[in-house]
DNA sequence: AGGATGACTTGACATCGTGTCAATAGAGGC
DNA sequence: GCCTCTATTGACACGATGTCAAGTCATCCT
């Protein structure tokens, strides 16, 4: 398709795209602009900004192919090496969704709709722990003594976008090094075996 | 002093502090009807929201006597101890201090001044946790191979609040079960050494 | 007693962003 | 020629914060 063959739709989710994963504060006002159409008229295809907000997330997944990268973790055949794979991927997801999840919970101080959407988001990424933690305990390499629920409640806190936002924004890491300890950290605290240094 | 003696200012605070501990969505109306004044008297003694809830979590560290119960952590004589008590001390707050918490850091999406000062807060807890790590170094427990700096980066990522939130608040973990896996997770994580099943 | 001061009240109003409504315009389908 | 769909402009309501002005009331000073 050319370049102004694109659904005005499509022209809006990529704008808040590009808005929301560069800036914060984005306003309807900002996003119909930089879409080339009246405030108005993007409540002609978006009821409400949060909406707009849920649309752009599965736009984004769609555009960064999730469910493609999420094939290899699928296909790991111990729980080891699933965990490890998960681990990396979310972490490798993180910054990518970033402007967006953080756009959805700031919305959520004000919305209910949005905080819900953001629930939801975050029970699907708990269903991810859960997977690899289940794959790891049929394979006896869950910690001994730790239910899988508790496994998968840890690792879903360990890996929440508010520790990332903590350690990378705030404290400055570089994403190799988050990713690093991230996946150390969640190999130890679920295996009970230390590595290596 | 007699129950009406108490100056406004004093019972705005108790107000503030009643409202934001108990619900969300706060409004300064809400407060200033809670201390029995008009919505404008409030702004004779507080200029901004922001002024307001700053204000209100220093008052409420005063009531709780924060500073008293970190005295044992002060006096540890161990690296070990020291983070033992630091973590469970803080675990503790965490609920007390969470209404307060969380509603600066939703002021802290629209106002700049609010963001500074839950960094601040956030900073003087990041200290805590550097002078338990830094004894634990003395002391030779420190993991192996770890900076004072990263570890400090890692317990202060474990203990903040929305970590609080996601297990207890979320996941409805209990008190106790968030303390004790949060004291272990620390120790393991930070020393390198397994600890009891 | 007279007068200033300070704390508080009521009421109106500005601002900012979201969301709504009405009147209008152009393009394409049939 | 008419209909419908998309979009436009302009005005407006709402909710919350924060401001401004005018007036009340008690207390303190001398």
């Amino acid at each position: 398709m050319s370049i102004e063959a694109k659904p005005t739709r499509e022209r809006i989710l990529d704008a808040a795209l590009d808005l929301l994963t560069a800036g914060q504060g984005v306003r309807m006002g900002d996003v119909a602009k930089q879409a080339g159409i009246s405030r108005q008229a993007l409540y002609l295809h978006f009821g409400t900004r949060t909406e707009l907000l849920v649309a752009t997330t599965l736009h984004l997944d769609q555009i960064k192919g999730r469910d493609a990268r999420l094939a290899p973790v699928r296909a790991a055949e111990t729980g080891l090496e699933r965990l490890r794979l998960w681990v990396q991927a979310w972490c490798a997801f993180v910054p990518e969704i970033h402007g967006l999840a953080r756009a959805l919970m700031d919305q959520s101080v004000t919305d209910a709709e949005a905080a819900l959407a953001w629930a939801a988001r975050m029970e699907d990424m708990r269903q991810g722990c859960q997977a690899a933690l289940a794959m790891l305990a049929r394979d006896g390499s869950l910690r001994a003594g730790m239910p899988v629920d508790q496994a998968t409640d840890l690792l879903w806190m360990l890996l929440s976008v508010q520790n990332w936002e903590a350690l990378v924004q705030v404290r400055g890491w570089s994403q190799v090094d988050y990713a690093q300890q991230m996946e150390r950290q969640a190999l130890e605290m679920l295996t009970g075996r230390v590595g290596n240094p």
